[in-house]
DNA sequence: CGGAAGTTTGACACAGATCAATCTAAGTGG
DNA sequence: CCACTTAGATTGATCTGTGTCAAACTTCCG
């Protein structure tokens, strides 16, 4: 519905190529994807639970996050996602939503029909291979929020998803410095982490009068990145991205 | 270095078919993977942390665990394996391990050579997609235990585990009737939903008074499925057992 | 028959939830 | 450009689920 400029698959072939090299008959192939721009506004759903979804949703600009929402009206947050991810990639082998995936701010996504992908997969392995590998990492930091919410406080587990993110913000370029947007609101971080918005506001406020962060018109700042990463016990290795490595 | 009597190769074939069926070519493929049986005993660690293991390991008989060790000397269990699951999947594409695979009781396990597994899915990019289709199930279950830790009681946490443990051996035939075999103590619970031993075995005593399970010696039997299920609001859509559709 | 591992129970402490105001900033319409 | 509205942030008071500690009890097994 929005005016839709041509969206580009360079973000999915960078993203693949800082996993594997790709050949130029891979490269190609990708290339000739045919997608679909889209701009969406804020706090829009993508897809929804229940839903069998027949394209994959690549995220060019903007935040959503996936969720779901309890019987009692209790929203459980199961992950961020940053330009260069496939937030539902799952999709392409599960044919049934178990949760939905919805826009944190105005985002523009690409939308790459199931068809295409399994086609594409099928015939190149290896990039089979790094979007399964893609989903495998998606596990691995799924099992780290659930450390956190299982055996971190409070403080510890806002700490630890304020070093994700930016780990993983900077990886794709779009942080520098310790610092970055985060277009959460308190109520979002308590959905994702397992507090109540009131808690997490405390936790906040200890953050900052201990010097460790500061954060106001969605802008963090970390002002001490090794305390903080000391503090709640950060180690990047289960993000799993190579680069740093070498 | 335990006696041991050839292992099969069918359970793996079984799972895979009951997914997608497969063509004779792939189930030779299959047959011809070279494994190497071995017994375990129990509470002995399969992977480590850190690890970069060259195998994968398909389970036969037995409970396994992945889990994780938290500096402060916290564990964090991610998630049970049954007969028939390939815990260590993952580490086919993520080079480094970020949390460990235990038995939990004795076990008979068949070691698949990655080398093996990655000619295999190169060759065969549906027997990839089913495996593939398998993690992606993992990450299900992962965000399902997130959902527990984050918003339910410690009793429908527990409930819910019960549930999902009982609909997953049920679908390969390791349970009927709405009992099993539990061979996990109270601080295994515990360290898997993010509770104390303490708690975990309160939250068992009002479960048995209430007269919803029956628990001794390692023998679990839900009494009333439908008030359980109710009670933690168990859908079973996140297993994704396709069967269950038909 | 020990002994070790696991379970159970009680007393008490605390992290975090809940409830209810108030405050602030960012729109929005006139 | 300002009054109005509204979403979100903040704060205080109070409550509660769950953790911690410590002891006793049970079960199982060598």
């Amino acid at each position: 519905m929005a005016p839709t400029p041509i969206p580009s698959l360079d973000m999915l072939i960078r993203k693949l190529e800082s996993i594997a090299r790709l050949s130029d008959e891979e490269r190609r192939a990708i290339e000739r994807l045919p997608i679909t721009g889209r701009h969406l506004a804020a706090h829009q759903d993508i897809v929804r639970e229940k839903d069998r979804p027949s394209q994959c949703c690549l995220l060019l600009e903007g935040w959503v996050c996936r969720y779901q929402v309890l019987s009692e009206g209790k929203r459980q947050i199961f992950s961020f996602h940053i330009p260069g991810d496939i937030p539902d990639l799952q999709s392409l082998h599960l044919r049934v939503m178990d949760h939905s995936v919805c826009t944190m701010t105005q985002a523009t996504v690409a939308f790459i029909p199931h068809e295409a992908m399994l086609e594409l997969t099928a015939t190149f392995p290896g990039i089979a291979a790094i979007l399964w590998r893609d989903t495998l990492v998606d596990g691995a930091v799924f099992r780290e929020w659930m450390t956190g919410m299982g055996r971190r406080t409070a403080l510890e587990a806002v700490a630890h998803l304020f070093c994700e993110m930016y780990v993983k913000l900077e990886a794709v370029g779009l942080a520098r410095d310790h610092g970055y947007r985060l277009p959460l609101t308190q109520a979002d971080l308590g959905d994702a982490l397992g507090l109540s918005n009131v808690h997490v506001n405390r936790t906040l406020r200890e953050m900052r009068e201990s010097g460790l962060i500061t954060l106001h018109s969605g802008k963090l700042e970390i002002k001490h990145w090794q305390e903080l990463a000391k503090l709640c016990d950060f180690d990047p290795t289960y993000l799993h991205l190579e680069r740093l490595a070498a």
